[in-house]
RNA sequence: GUGGCUAUAGCUCAGUCGGUAGAGCGCCUGGUUGUGGUCCAGGAGGUCGCCGGUUCAAGCCCGGUUAGCCACCCCA
């Protein structure tokens, strides 16, 4: 078979890659449970026409098939399926389908693959990891969660600061105080004049004015006042006053517009306590995705701005709904994959080595491979991750072997003297050379030899 | 889905005016007395993405196709 190559948009890392994605997994998720949230697992697919209810992103969802169905035969009996393009859609199919079974308000993280029939481009799959925070309440959710979990994402993505991560910037606006600002003004249709301000990064403020009188039937007079409130952001309670004199200015206050200034202010100021410098209100963060209704959030990692969000949401007041029972939720997902892909590819983050194992057990000769064998069972009793040489080749090669996989120690059993008593083992550093006399039942690595780590790259 | 660019060794890339293919790195072997990395010598490895056309002759020119990259859309 020809060699093949790599699909587009389906990412796959070599094992020190690996080490890395799986280091920042076990970050996320112990920081999830150090507050309170339950992990979850839903299936990969979801019946087509719940997964059709996001609109736009419809046209992404792969759908799956039987390879010998008739393409002509709808499926008898069964719904079409479709793999799931985020985890927000089967967590609120889950929580109306175990709605009696759960205790609410219910926290869950939930870490797994999502699938996207998008155009592939660096940090955007096809194929990729998302980790999940939602806190979902039935029927009300106090207000209090919208600054509990963006908080709860900046202490996790400050957890990975360790490892070489860049600081993080979480922006944040809330849906309340644009749509009270925009409908003050006269502008009703707030869908329309956030989709135009949400391109303010990408054609400026003079295309984006242009776009709302052209496009929303604005007067350069409301377009202004857009773009103003768009340029307001700040990390204290300072930006609630700006807002609230810019719409004063034009005589654009409403009590939405207050409740949600109310709800920014306490978002901005627990932030401030608990992670300074991380929350930013930012008034120009729209998200293009229409069932938010108050907090919005944005993350990105200070110095790659360009590679966009790599964690995103907000509070959706029918995250879920059966018809009789509201299920309003908060919550935002780490794109995994964005940011891993991001740490390898600008070699930011490295891992010490690709494989476990913490020492080779070199081979003399076929004939003694039972006593090399002795020495790694010896050694993983203890806990130590052991490889035993593949061939008794020189032991030149047999630590080339250990060297290419970053193995840190070989051990070389002792070889029977002239009197046939077996010599003292020895353990060779082949970072630095030095070689000691061992024994098995008694040696240890140093505690940072004894597993891969993971740590910022260049030290 | 729309547009632009690219495709030569495992990797990064040269290849002039069309004349049968190159470097660096990596890999393998050796430099005798079981011990790597440096150094030296040697070696393996390519249907020039694929199909067709022009030409005496195509890696190079033309058409198509596939894949990749980038931007848009959208988004993690």
């Amino acid at each position: 078979m020809a060699r093949p190559n790599p699909l587009s948009g389906f990412p796959e890392w070599l094992p020190d890659g690996r080490v890395v994605e799986q280091h920042v997994l076990k970050v996320l998720q112990h920081t999830f449970e150090l507050h309170g949230f339950a992990g979850i697992e839903t299936r990969a697919v979801e019946p087509l026409d719940q997964l059709l209810r996001k609109g736009e992103t419809s046209k992404e969802v792969y759908v799956l098939r039987r390879l010998q169905a008739d393409p002509e035969e709808p499926e008898a009996g069964d719904k079409q399926l479709g793999l799931h393009f985020d985890l927000t859609v089967p967590f609120a199919r889950y929580v109306l389908e175990n709605a009696g079974r759960l205790a609410f308000p219910f926290k869950r993280y939930q870490i797994q693959k999502v699938w996207r029939g998008e155009r592939p481009q660096e940090g955007r799959f096809r194929e990729f990891v998302q980790a999940d925070i939602d806190v979902v309440g039935a029927g009300e959710l106090p207000y209090h969660y919208e600054v509990e979990l963006p908080l709860v994402m900046a202490e996790a993505l400050g957890a990975l600061r360790a490892i070489g991560v860049p600081e993080v910037r979480i922006l944040v606006n809330n849906r309340k105080v644009a749509e009270g600002f925009y409908r003050g003004l006269g502008l009703d249709d707030v869908e329309g004049v956030l989709r135009q301000v949400d391109k303010l990064d990408k054609i400026g403020p003079d295309a984006v004015a242009e776009l709302l009188v052209a496009e929303q039937g604005a007067t350069p007079e409301q377009a202004k006042a857009c773009l103003e409130l768009a340029a307001v952001s700040g990390t204290d309670a300072s930006v609630v006053e700006q807002v609230r004199a810019l719409a004063a200015s034009y005589d654009a206050v409403t009590d939405l517009l207050e409740t949600g200034l109310a709800e920014l202010r306490a978002l901005v100021e627990a932030a401030a306590q608990r992670a300074p410098g991380v929350v930013v209100a930012d008034l120009k963060i729209a998200r293009g995705l229409d069932y938010y209704t108050g907090s919005v959030y944005e993350t990105v990692l200070v110095g790659h701005e360009q590679l966009g969000s790599i964690c995103s949401g907000g509070r959706y007041d029918t995250l879920a709904s059966d018809g009789k029972n509201t299920y309003p939720g908060v919550g935002l997902s780490i794109g995994v994959s964005r940011l891993v892909s991001r740490l390898l590819s600008a070699n930011l983050v490295t891992a010490t080595r690709g494989v476990p194992t913490a020492v080779l057990v070199a081979v003399a000769d076929e004939e003694s491979r039972g006593a090399s064998d002795d020495v790694a069972a010896a050694l993983r009793a203890r806990g130590i991750p052991v490889d035993v040489a593949p061939t008794a080749a020189k032991f030149g090669k047999q630590i080339k072997y250990a060297d290419r996989r970053g193995i840190p120690f070989v051990w070389f059993p002792g070889a029977p003297g002239e009197d046939g008593v077996r010599g003292p083992d020895q353990v060779k550093d082949i970072r630095s050379g030095a070689q000691v006399d061992a024994d098995a039942a008694a040696w240890e690595p140093p505690a940072e030899d004894l597993w891969p780590r993971v740590m910022p790259a260049g030290e």
